[in-house]
DNA sequence: GATACTCTTTGACTTAAGTCAAAAAATGGA
DNA sequence: TCCATTTTTTGACTTAAGTCAAAGAGTATC
C-alpha cells in the first residue's frame, strides 16, 4: 500500500528517516477513522500508543465537573498527539475528540518504543515535538494568567494570519465557540470582543472571515495583553 | 571527583544507567553557582545547553511587560531544566531565577545531544521527562482555566501534604507571594482565601506551618474548582 | 534592641468577564 | 425551499478577583 508511506513521510516527527525506517514505521501503523463528535479517548484513560492526523481535525481538551472545557490544541494533519501516555504514566492527560470526519493512524506504544530505541535519530526527532510542545504551553499559560481575553484574541488572529500566509484576510476552520474554549474563556464573552475589535477598526468580520485592518494595533494589543489603549 | 558522580547518579533523569555512561554523564557537565536573585537565563536567550538543580531552588516564569509575572515551576535538587532549548527551537521559552542560593550543573547541548543519540536508555528517560512535563502543563492550564483560586489553592495544599508525607502539617518552602504567582493570582487574594479557609475550619495556619483539618473537604474543593458548597 | 527591610494582611473600591435569558443568524438536511 | 438544529449575538445583571493604599508582622543587620 503505497499511499500510506507517503503519508507517513509527509509527517514531520519522522521527517529524514531513510525508507527502510519509514517502511519499519508503516509496518506497525494501524488505521483509524472517526466521526465528527467522536470521542478518541478520555482523560486518564490507559494508553497503549500515540496517533498521527492524517485527515481530519482533533481537539486535545480538559473538561470540568459542571461541564466547562478549556482546549488544550487542535491538531491537523501530519500532527501527532497522545504521546505523553507513550512515554510516562501510561494514562492520557487529557481527552481527544474528532472534531470533523478524521482519519488517523495509531501507534501502538510498546512496537514504537522499540523502533525509537533502535533509530537515534527517530528519538531525537521525537523529543523535539514534545519540546515544540512544551513551548506551546508556556505560552498558553503566559496567555491565562497574564494576558485578558482581548490580548489573547488578538494572538491568536495573529498566529492563524502568520500560519494561512496570504494577505491579512484569515478563515476560520474552527466554530467561534472552539475558539472560545482554546482562549479560555465564552463565545458571548469572545463575541463582545470580536465586536470591540470591529468598533475600533482593527479587524472586519464576515462570517468565518476575517479581515486584519490594523496589524500593528493587533501587535500592540497581543503583546500588552489589554485592551486599555494607554490614553488619557 | 567522587561526589559529583553521586549527584548524577541521583538525578531521576539519569537513572538506570550503568557507571561508565554516569561517567560519560559526568565529564561533559559543569559546574555553577547562583546568589538568591540570580537569573540563570531570560525568556528568549540563547540556550546551548539545560541545567539540573545539586541545591537550592530555582523558579521559571512568565513575565509580562507591566511588571506581573507567572510563576510556571519550581525546581528542586534532582530536577532538571532548560531542555527545551536543547531538543527545539535553541531559545528558552521561559525565564530561571535562583530563589535561593544555588547550585546547578549546566550540560553544553552538543555533547549531551552526542550522549543521547549513543544512549538508547538515555533518550527514553528524557522522553520521559518531557512528557512528565506536559502532564503538568495540563494540570496547570486546566487550574488557570478551570478553577478558581480557591481550588487551585487547595489542591496546592493537598500536593504539598502529599509530597511532604508526614501527618498533614505542611511547611511552606517559598514565599505566600511566590505561591501567589504560581497558582496565578496575587498575595491580596491569596491572603483573602486562606483567611477564608481557616474561617471554614479548612486549614489552620501559623506563618508557614498549615495544618491540613479536613482534607475532603479541601479535596472536594480541589475536585470542584470553587468555593461554592452548593447548598440552598 | 532599635532600624530598615520584606512579606502579609485588611479595607474600600473597580472591573473584566461570567451567568442567564432570549433573539437573530447560519447551517444542514429532508 | 423550508424546517430544525446549531451557532452567534445582544442585553441585563452578578461576581471573582484585581487595584490602590495603608497598617501589621517577621526577619535580618548593625
Amino acid at each position: 500500500m503505497k499511499k500510506l508511506l507517503d503519508i507517513i513521510s509527509g509527517v514531520p516527527s519522522f521527517s529524514g528517516l531513510p525508507e527502510n525506517q519509514l517502511e519499519e514505521i508503516k509496518d506497525i501503523a494501524v488505521d483509524r477513522h472517526f466521526n465528527r463528535g467522536e470521542i478518541i479517548f478520555s482523560d486518564g484513560d490507559e494508553g497503549n500508543g500515540f496517533f498521527v492526523v492524517v485527515e481530519g481535525l482533533v481537539k486535545i481538551f480538559k473538561a470540568s465537573l459542571d461541564g466547562k472545557e478549556q482546549i488544550l490544541h487542535i491538531y491537523g494533519p501530519g500532527e501527532p498527539f497522545g504521546q505523553v501516555a507513550v512515554y510516562a504514566g501510561r494514562s492520557y492527560p487529557a481527552s481527544a475528540q474528532a472534531i470533523a470526519r478524521s482519519h488517523v493512524l495509531f501507534f501502538p506504544r510498546a512496537a514504537f518504543v522499540d523502533l525509537i530505541t533502535r533509530i537515534p535519530s527517530l528519538a531525537m526527532n521525537m523529543l523535539a515535538v514534545l519540546s515544540k510542545r512544551l513551548r506551546e504551553f508556556t505560552v498558553q499559560v503566559e496567555n491565562l494568567s497574564l494576558k485578558e481575553v482581548p490580548g489573547r484574541l488578538a494572538g491568536y488572529l495573529i498566529y492563524l494570519a502568520d500560519e494561512q500566509g496570504k494577505d491579512d484576510t484569515i478563515t476560520l476552520s474552527i466554530s467561534k465557540g472552539q475558539i472560545a474554549s482554546l482562549l479560555g474563556t465564552i463565545p458571548e464573552t469572545l463575541s463582545r470582543i470580536f465586536a470591540r475589535m470591529t468598533e475600533l477598526n482593527l479587524i472586519e468580520m464576515d462570517g468565518r472571515n476575517i479581515k486584519l485592518l490594523n496589524r500593528s494595533g493587533l501587535e500592540e494589543l497581543a503583546e500588552l495583553g489589554r485592551m486599555d489603549t494607554g490614553k488619557n
